[in-house]
DNA sequence: CGTGACCTTTGATGTGGATCAACGGCGAGA
DNA sequence: TCTCGCCGTTGATCCACATCAAAGGTCACG
């Protein structure tokens, strides 16, 4: 058995993530609670899911899902983060989400990927057949109603971010961005603000960032820039921000009146 | 029994949308193939459906689903369309699709409702309970794995529209759209580009346009206007729009180099 | 057939964010 | 420690689209 087909250990975040963002969660060594498939499986479940699958492992900045291409894979994140995109032929790039440890790709694509997925960091995965994947539904049909709960939180990100990239400007889709990471980071009391004064960790470059919110990177230095001389946040260095007023943050998300 | 409780015909297109645009669909009365969950159906399950729904008739701009207000209902429209949208309190709107006859609604909402839902003319529909809902799943497994297609299909349009709404030009969201319309209505050969020279009835107001891609109405007439300059469409009356140059319109909408 | 309300189109002007350009910070590697 | 390359920041300028304004078009209604 070579490594690259090595069974994988299922008893890990089994979240879905069906192209897009996806619910929280986090990998073993954060300690964070997971979210996700793995509360609603017992551990015969578990051990079906582990022969179903092949584990690979991937260096940082490798495409290995590409828009176009046949689509035959899904995939389980084990750890690391990718970027799903979109891009035009001229090289304009949409980031259309994040997906983290136990997030699952692929799995909106019939025929060809209709999207890109790159890893951010190097990352391990587990690797799917189709058949694969159907066996699992057709054993579990439990998972289809976790599936479905979730492809439909899914649609309603979408429709959050549609209005950020169709009305929002520069300063608004940063704040939305900034409030939006921090839940999905669990850093949210009860699903309200996050708690202020505390580092987040932004693992995003500038050029993600904005081509996840539909601006340059300049614009997004710039509005990142005011809400620092505003008092709003705090940037303590590139990969971290302290959000000081999360009140007022989202004052401006949503354009409060 | 009243009119509000008179028993739902199911024996009619079933499409599903779960908050957003959906597979494609068509009424009764233009006789164009349907698409959806009546293709899984069997006479028992449409009985079964139809004991779970009251039928009820609006107007048309009334809005029936509202941002923010506890989501107890699932709608399945049967005549006339609606558009879907989000607001920020200062009256920017974003429209996030359109739902026509056969169309689902509100299955995405957990708690709260996240958009609103607004007819455009006179709607016939059927409303479901929450538990309703949830026993016609329990009943019919194979709903959800449809549902799940269905969701997933969305994901993917949803990805489409961030890359339209964050990444092209007026010119290019113009052309992207009345190519997407075309299918929608399923005036494609096949999946490929719309015939071309058959008038494409265009039921939306400037407004819904420019809302539902992120410009204004003049940017939204401008850009039509070149199109027709330009040779690539004809616009007959306000609601009908003939596609002359299809295979120009794709060039423009995915900004071949 | 006239009136008025509303929508669309077109033109003139304004502006938010893109583009172009220069500089600075930082980590890798010799 | 120096240098190089890559990012991120900041400033200057530009431009695509928004905003402001006005003139048709269309349709409902008396």
């Amino acid at each position: 058995m070579t490594s690259l087909n090595k069974i994988t250990d299922f008893r890990r975040p089994l979240a879905i993530n069906l192209a897009n963002r996806a619910a929280p969660s986090n990998c073993d060594d954060c300690g964070a609670r997971h979210h996700g498939l793995c509360d609603a499986l017992s551990d015969d479940e578990l051990g079906f899911l582990s022969r179903a699958a092949q584990r690979l492992t991937l260096p940082a900045n490798s495409v290995f899902i590409e828009e176009g291409e046949p689509a035959q894979y899904f995939y389980n994140i084990n750890s690391g983060n990718v970027r799903l995109f979109k891009s035009l032929p001229d090289g304009r790039r949409q980031i259309t989400g994040f997906a983290g440890p136990g997030y699952f790709l692929g799995l909106a694509s019939k025929d060809k990927n209709t999207f890109s997925a790159e890893t951010m960091e190097p990352v391990k995965l587990c690797r799917f057949t189709r058949s694969g994947i159907a066996a699992v539904f057709d054993e579990f049909p439990v998972l289809e109603r976790k599936l479905l709960d979730v492809a439909m939180h899914e649609l309603v990100l979408g429709q959050q971010q549609m209005l950020l990239l169709g009305r929002k400007t520069a300063l608004e889709r940063i704040a939305s961005f900034l409030l939006s990471w921090a839940e999905r980071l669990e850093m949210c009391a009860s699903g309200r603000l996050p708690r202020p004064n505390v580092a987040m960790p932004l693992p995003l470059s500038r050029t993600d960032l904005a081509d996840y919110l539909g601006l340059t990177i300049e614009t997004v230095s710039r509005s990142l820039s005011q809400l620092k001389r505003d008092g709003l946040i705090e940037i303590p260095n590139i990969h971290e921000i302290v959000l000081l007023r999360p009140q007022a943050l989202s004052d401006i998300a949503e354009a409060a009146v």
